[in-house]
RNA sequence: GUGGUUGUAGCUCAGUUGGUUAGAGCAUCGGAUUGUGGUUCCGAGGGUCGUGGGUUCGAAUCCCAUCAUCCACCCCA
């Protein structure tokens, strides 16, 4: 009996040609990470829930996909638990699907804390899940490259990763906006607007702006009981124009009575003083409005968007202090960056920039004509293949435009036939398929051709 | 969690006020063509019209329910 063929909403299945251009990806990051002298490590799909919750946010906890327990989940449970269903999932759901790298990081790090070389550099390029609705750039499995760096509070670290974003976008041919700003500054904000139980409520409206406006935000802050005075202190910071140097000039005036927020421009001044003296080629800028949701972060946060495509940030990070202080490791700081796979994915194919070689696997066919020829071809597909050659024989005894047509659509760059005449030649024949034209040559011509 | 969109062949979609046996393009397979693909021509296979119920002499078409999908919001990579 025939079932449904279909896999759960917003996961997918990824064919050789996207998994050949997904590694392209992948190889270019890690490529990247690796040059900054970061290690790799990975953990399990499956954390603890009592790990991850909490760690997100309200919004992040509902979002979290949870595992039922193995064996009889639900023995012994009782009436009134089974009508209150969180007292339900916190009972026969002990476990959780990962929501992003860093949380397991952290207590990675604090784990295995007596292993470990302080500051400690990682990356970790694993799948990551979330219970949101699916729609344009968004699923829910999706691939997630992390970088970060632990106990070190300097500020090099920031600017290193502002370098990683710069040269991993440089290298995919895209242009993008690496948009900085600081948590603290934005706590300070709420301090002198006389709102610090409200800092949430305020980033998450003010990281609207560009989206809805300034009226929409100002709607949205006095809905969330911000009073119109603290408005007032607010708005002219929504404003600022100007250069880096000019903003933080104004924001440190404004900021003046609050130790938190002038330590948050202090640390501007140095990153982009850092920034300022190197020679990047991305456009870096500092975006007062920028806020981002993940509520773990309390120094510089990044995001990255793609210059010409609509599709929502595709990376972002930033500096916490205390995550590795849930799990009982105080003064351990860290900062990090995230590179999403799967949006860049979208990014190069909207685009058009993925190399071609990117979507090769194959090299060069050898076609299969008869008995005669084969022996030649098996010993000159070895030697290819132990030159570093990714190539391949026909198997079957097939027509020989049938043998072309798998080539073509398989886009297979190279042809080599070796039948009757070449066996008399003494030679084989090379085929370019993408100019269509043909030479006959040697094994040397050969080798000469494809590497 | 909120609002909307769309479900017809493997894919993209037509299908008239409800009316015989539901179509096209692409894709697949075969042939024209026993040594040349991506560009020709001919032919073939492929459908419980998302699912269940209702209205009707008659439903892909109208009504109800349900499932799925995509898009936007929320939030985010």
């Amino acid at each position: 009996m025939a079932q449904t063929t279909s896999i759960p909403k917003g996961m997918r299945d990824f064919s050789p040609v996207e998994m050949l251009r997904r590694n392209y990806i992948f190889d270019t990051i890690r490529g990247v990470f690796k040059r900054y002298g970061y290690a790799p490590i990975e953990t399990p799909a499956m954390e603890h829930l009592s790990t991850l919750l909490g760690k997100y946010g309200e919004e992040g906890d509902k979002l979290l996909f949870k595992v039922l327990n193995s064996g009889d989940a639900f023995a012994g449970i009782t009436a009134p638990e089974l009508a209150n269903s969180n007292a339900m999932a916190a009972k026969v759901c002990e476990k959780g699907l990962r929501y992003d790298l860093t949380v397991p990081f952290a207590r990675y790090v604090v784990q295995h804390r007596n292993e470990l070389t302080f500051p400690f550099k990682r990356y970790q390029i694993q799948p990551v899940w979330r219970a949101d609705r699916p729609q344009k750039g968004r699923y829910r499995e999706f691939y997630q490259c992390d970088a970060d760096v632990v106990g070190s509070p300097s500020l090099l670290n920031e600017l290193e990763l502002v370098q990683m974003v710069d040269d991993i976008f440089t290298r995919f041919g895209i242009r993008v906006t690496l948009k900085i700003n600081n948590r603290k500054v934005l706590s300070g904000i709420a301090e002198v607007m006389g709102a610090a139980d409200k800092l949430i409520d305020i980033t998450v409206a003010i990281d609207k702006i560009d989206k809805i406006g300034q009226e929409a935000v100002l709607d949205e802050l006095r809905s969330k009981s911000i009073s119109e005075a603290a408005i007032q202190i607010l708005l002219p910071v929504l404003l600022l124009q100007g250069d880096t140097i000019s903003k933080l000039q104004v924001l440190s005036e404004i900021l003046s009575t609050s130790e938190i927020g002038m330590k948050g421009v202090e640390e501007l001044r140095t990153l982009f003083g850092y920034i300022g003296r190197q020679d990047l080629r991305q456009q870096v800028e500092l975006d007062l409005s920028l806020a981002r949701g993940l509520n773990y972060y309390t120094g510089a946060i990044f995001e990255v968007k793609a210059n010409d495509v609509a599709i929502g940030s595709i990376s972002g990070g930033g500096r916490y202090d205390d995550l590795t202080g849930i799990f009982g490791l105080k003064d351990v700081s860290g900062v990090g960056i995230s590179f999403g796979a799967d949006r860049i994915y979208d990014v190069l194919t909207a685009l058009n920039k993925f190399p071609d070689a990117a979507g090769e696997a194959t090299k060069a066919l050898f076609l299969n004509l008869g008995e005669a020829a084969l022996d030649q071809s098996l010993l000159y597909l070895r030697q290819l293949r132990n030159a570093g050659v990714p190539a391949e024989i026909y198997p079957d005894m097939a027509k020989m435009k049938k043998q072309m047509e798998y080539a073509g659509k398989r886009t297979i760059p190279y042809v080599i036939i070796i039948g009757e005449e070449e066996m008399q030649k003494g030679g084989l024949s090379l085929k370019n398929m993408q100019t269509g034209e043909q030479l006959f040559t040697d094994y040397q011509g050969l080798l000469h051709a494809l590497s």
